[in-house]
DNA sequence: TACGGGGGTCGCAACGTTTCGACCGGCCTA
DNA sequence: TAGGCCGGTCGAAACGTTGCGACCCCCGTA
């Protein structure tokens, strides 16, 4: 088998010198439009399909290529219209910039840092696993010198992308406070390595080690709620909210209102509602967080905080983009929004 | 600002050659444990983190990168759980064997290749965005002498990973048939490039240029099922099924059975039916194609084909790391199997 | 004592590009 | 007509590894 065709070969072929070979593909540099098309014709000849990128990473000292960290489970992972969307946008950015997308999945709770992580080559890398300042993922890159983007989480001395979770959730709980309610129902999503998923005690919860989900339990209380049953879910899943809805229907006195950190925990909550044959909002009003689409709730709008995911996604690659070109790139944070929907009412007298 | 130490700096520290110093990283080749240990200390020293991959792969004529090219708009194409989990099973494989994974939005229909897709060091490529054998991406490849792998996808002289679509519509048929229907209406999934999304003559549908619609067409009729009436959909979304569901739904006279060529479309339909208050079965049966989990469904099972999609993903996977090892791989065709739910039952009198 | 073998180390030549500086004419301007 | 400038081309030196072959020395064996 005859080995693929190389710069060098092209330019003896055209009977010009390698540096000017070069000129005909970059097109940095002045060279004569005659010149290029001959060199243009030897490459077509010879079946040379530009440079090996291999080679002009090395040379250029940048592989154009940039590390996106996410957690291990694509498939529950990516069950998250948030992790989507997140992605789409770093993926748009990205893409406007001819930048590649190298995905690394990772699991941070094994204790080590994937193969990958240390060995692929990447120009900076984005973490949207959650990764916190000690997690091994972090540690890699730090050690390998490539600049990290957090997104919803703050690492000192590093960039990051972030919403006002806290002020979100706040305000979720000022309105259902205007509403009159005052018990309420809450899950949350998972709060960290060390607590088991299921029933937690809203008075003594401890503190989340996952930054938003701190952040959101957090707003809920500043905002004037104390939950009278909450329940730690295992992930972002429906599932999860249809199983909690049920636990915080049970409770008693009935919560008049029920909250998840999610939308698609909220989804839960209002299908876990419909089993019961409960009206939404007459007999128990349902919030959820992030603002996403559910095409398939029915009629029922979702009273939710909606936040900027594409734009998270969006802003992380773009800090990324100028770390890999060795500029600085600044934190941010987001501002969310409530919005009310349907299924959020007066309390039941 | 100082720039990064390389294996020279290391083995000048170290006191010893560079060869050496490349043996105590690569692990390949006979050192003494002492040297080792040296040269490993002086690394750690000096922040040297491991050999410059870039570096590395051009060495090694490998980039350790394997290309998976799918649909452009990642927020459509991964809110569809049959392209997640086939990703989820690309990326399970790839992991095991430490290879990177470069994600390659593509926009076929744009009529050109990304930038990235030309220009990116990989292996292999894995295409997930059913290009055929005409369309840009596949060019690219071709023309980098980038060995491909097609999920979905058969395209003479390249490995392609599948399964058997038409078999399993036929299935579905067969199994309507049994149950009495007669009057079948169908949602399909996007005809081709030059058919609009819409209503569809079933009698004079023209043949699908995307390989398993067509086929899913072909086994209906295999099956002795000529729809009376379809809708072709935008693609594989809820939506697009209650749309079409309730298009259907309104033919007179009206289907007692509805099939949807993806489980998302089915999903759609089911709820169109509900919307209108029909009772699924007794009212009116409703079947669907892959077999993935929707968790907000409720009670009902949907009837289904279920496909192995992870399995497609984990053998797609396989096949590039071969082709990119320069070994043979071989296409392969993956059996699917009806399983009946409680959304099909005997067609009312 | 001489010889063979093998573990350990080292030099050197790639891998395929990009880019810097030098060089060479020809053309414009003074 | 001479000087300067600029468009175009070229040589050569990196970029940071890996891996082949050579080499050396020590030990075991004949």
């Amino acid at each position: 088998m005859t080995t693929r065709a190389t710069l060098t070969d092209v330019a003896r072929a055209a009977g010009v010198s390698i540096s000017t070979a070069s000129l005909a593909f970059s097109g940095a540099g002045p060279i004569s439009a005659a010149t290029k098309a001959k060199v243009l014709a030897a490459a077509a000849d010879l079946g040379y399909s530009g440079p090996n990128p291999v080679a002009r990473s090395l040379r250029r000292g940048r592989s154009g290529v940039i590390g996106v960290v996410v957690r291990k489970d694509l498939r529950q992972n990516f069950r998250d219209p948030v992790a989507i969307q997140t992605l789409d946008g770093v993926a748009t950015t990205l893409g406007e910039s001819d930048l590649g997308m190298l995905l690394v999945p990772t699991d941070d709770a094994s204790g080590q840092a994937p193969e990958l992580l240390r060995h692929a080559a990447m120009d900076a890398a984005i973490l949207l696993n959650g990764a916190a300042a000690g997690a091994p993922s972090v540690r890699v890159l730090r050690d390998r010198a490539v600049p990290a983007v957090h997104v919803d989480t703050a690492v000192r001395g590093s960039v990051s992308i972030r919403v006002t979770d806290a002020a979100g959730m706040r305000a979720v709980a000022e309105h259902l406070r205007g509403l009159g309610h005052s018990a309420v129902g809450v899950v949350t999503l998972p709060w960290g390595p060390h607590v088991e998923p299921g029933p937690l005690d809203p008075a003594r919860p401890g503190r989340s080690s996952v930054p938003y989900t701190a952040a959101r339990w957090a707003g809920l209380l500043e905002g004037g709620v104390l939950p009278v049953a909450a329940q730690v879910a295992r992930g972002s899943w429906v599932e999860e909210g249809i199983r909690a809805g049920h636990a915080l229907l049970d409770a008693m006195p009935r919560p008049t209102a029920l909250v998840g950190f999610s939308d698609l925990l909220a989804a839960g909550l209002l299908l876990a509602a419909r089993e019961r044959g409960l009206r939404v909002p007459q007999d128990v009003s349902i919030a959820g967080f992030d603002g996403v689409d559910l095409p398939w709730l029915g009629e029922d709008v979702l009273t939710t905080v909606t936040q900027p995911i594409q734009e998270k996604g969006r802003l992380a690659a773009a800090a990324a983009i100028a770390l890999a070109a060795g500029e600085r790139a600044r934190s941010a944070v987001l501002e969310v929004e409530l919005r009310p929907g349907t299924t959020t009412g007066p309390a039941p007298a």
